[in-house]
DNA sequence: GTCTATAAATAGATAGAC
DNA sequence: GTCTATCTATTTATAGAC
């Protein structure tokens, strides 16, 4: 492995990551791939086998990425659940290109159990937006160890695919436009807000 | 028009439908979508034109039909804002082929511009979910006039992002795996938990 | 309006020289 | 490892017979 090799693997990795998100698996050619990473044809084929394989890498490292990333920022020190909603929130829009493309081809593929199975291996976790059981815990421990598990899922649920949904749209949409009450400030003020409606429900609920 | 013409046609816009909402518009090709429907491959292009025409009837028809549906249960009667949430999650995941469509197309255009444009002409809603200015009249009417802008703001996009998402989500996943506490009767308990939950933070914030 | 046949472009993947 | 050239398959779209 020379210098070169890095390079242009880093390159086709970097590129592809950005135009599978934007138009897709089925939109982006490999052609189109090489010619925007300046690099040959053939050589998207030479390191990656196939354009399915190379679809899978990029989606599978970004989703390590990624929870790998949110476990960092937990195990740094203790973090109040609002804190780390917003933390996930910025940690998601810096990677939305990976969000998306998980989303994505969450959506087109009628069969999930070829995802989980190709997020396997690197991660306990089953594939799919990660970082669901950090969060999960720092429910548990926000709200105490005798919430009940409905409690649980409906907390994690709505804050979890309210972030998700958010970030979606920040990379998509409201970027491009001045949406009033849509700049990052103001969404990281909206989950900071759902999250203590959503605590105080639930530490109601549990008493 | 024979009777032969809008079976036809409407044979291609059933099925076609359908696949994008799989597949997205890369992914779907006239062909597959001329076999399935079981006709002539040169009828898609006689009737619609184009491939990319036959997506764009397809997306204004869905938008406009799901904008109809939910100004038709509003004015049907007084709905609690629950109701209305709640009618919105069925009705969306009824249509979930058209919502995710619309979604889909939404990640992927890098010009919401042309989106919009092409959702005018027979709605005076902007093109997107549709349903939203509905939602905060709803909202305006439970909590009363003198709320604030920002609040109102917060609490329609917090619930029309939550019922959206979960709509997705449900239509794409959920429904093929055995997720504690994802019924149907599930999500729609929690639909209107939040919804009683934003309500109440916002009432509160509006004294 | 529906069909067959085909044009014209583009896709993924590979062989083989360097 | 990188390149050119090319194979094979598939795509959208259309022309012309019926």
């Amino acid at each position: 492995m020379t210098k070169e090799v890095v390079d242009t693997k880093e390159k086709i990795l970097e590129v592809a990551r950005v135009m599978f998100a934007e138009k897709g698996f089925e939109g982006t050619s490999v052609r189109d791939i090489a010619k925007v990473a300046e690099v040959n044809v053939a050589s998207v084929n030479y390191h990656f086998t196939s354009k399915e394989n190379l679809f899978n890498e990029i989606l599978i490292k970004g989703h390590n990425e990624c929870a790998q990333g949110i476990r960092d920022f937990v195990n740094e020190k203790d973090h109040s659940l609002e804190e780390l909603m917003v933390y996930v929130f910025r940690y998601f829009l810096e990677r939305s290109p990976d969000l998306v493309s998980i989303f994505k081809m969450m959506m087109s593929f009628k069969d999930p159990e070829k995802l989980i199975k190709k997020g396997k291996g690197t991660e306990d976790e089953a594939f799919g937006p990660p970082g669901g059981k950090l969060i999960a815990d720092a429910i548990i421990k926000e709200v105490g160890a005798n919430i009940k598990d409905e409690d649980l899922h409906w907390g994690l649920k709505t804050l979890f695919s309210h972030v998700v949904h958010i970030t979606i749209i920040s990379a998509c949409c409201i970027a491009k436009e001045d949406h009033p009450y849509s700049t990052h400030a103001d969404i990281e003020k909206g989950i900071r807000r759902l999250t203590r409606v959503v605590l105080q429900e639930l530490k109601m609920s549990s008493k």
